[in-house]
DNA sequence: TGGACTCACTTGCGATCTGCAAGCGACATC
DNA sequence: GATGTCGCTTGCAGATCGCAAGTGAGTCCA
């Protein structure tokens, strides 16, 4: 399932950003670990949209390979892993908050609308409360 | 070829974001159209990623169908369609500088080292400059 | 006016990826 | 020990992908 690592199509950043997390999954799992305190697969599996979790655990693997996450195993039970973003994944902060502003603006959500100014109007604070 | 619309996945704006452009190629669109003054279908087909033919054209309908790009006529050549941003599509420029910001921190590439620090300290002169 | 060419796609096809459902092994709980 | 939980893995059918070849409308030039 996981995808055998092929060139890289180009130099562009914007390609590599593409090649790390363009695809449907990936930022809805960076979203789950930056704004929704979700950590374990589990988790994951249950958030709205409904991930299959063999497309999960695919994800997981590539989001780790990409230093993106990482994984830690739960001292209090060993069958549970527990998912953390690394420095990495965490400067993805910037782009998320700009693509919920957009998606926000342009499609009918269950965003609040106060949260999407404070997103839009104070992102310097918004971004710095998140660390 | 193209995707049959599904019901949305969740009510999340970033989930909004991503079904309408989380996939390998249609930012690359809004790159082309945004930075690069590609507005051609032949422009695209050349860019260095190397988009299929089948795939542009999908990818293209789509971002139509979502109201992000539009398409014209060339009054000087009727063979040709000249491709623009919409409002709404030019809104997505933010977030594309995010993108590449992450990418050119984070990957090699052959983004020059001036602009993205000009980008990342000068988001709002930047993006002022793109309109 | 006709033949060659350009442009923007469309079509066919095999390979890859996706989503669903079921299964599995290690560990926890009772 | 039996049963349950957790994090995956496997199998399969259908969707999507990239490549290559084809199509049809419009242009260009003699």
């Amino acid at each position: 399932m996981t995808k055998k690592s092929a060139p890289r199509r180009s130099r562009c950043p914007l390609n590599a950003s593409l090649e790390a997390i363009g695809d449907q999954w990936s930022l809805l799992i960076v979203r789950d670990l930056l704004f929704k305190n979700r950590c374990r697969y589990g988790e994951f599996l249950g958030a709205e949209e409904g991930v299959s979790t063999n497309i999960l655990a695919d994800r997981l693997k590539r989001l780790e390979a990409h230093g993106i996450v990482e994984v830690r195993p739960d001292p209090a039970d060993a069958r549970k892993r527990i998912y953390a973003l690394t420095p990495k994944g965490r400067e993805l902060a910037p782009a998320l908050v700009e693509l919920i502003i957009w998606g926000a603006h342009h499609h009918h959500t269950d965003a609040s609308p106060t949260v999407i100014a404070d997103m839009q109007h104070n992102r310097h604070g918004f971004l710095a409360a998140l660390a």
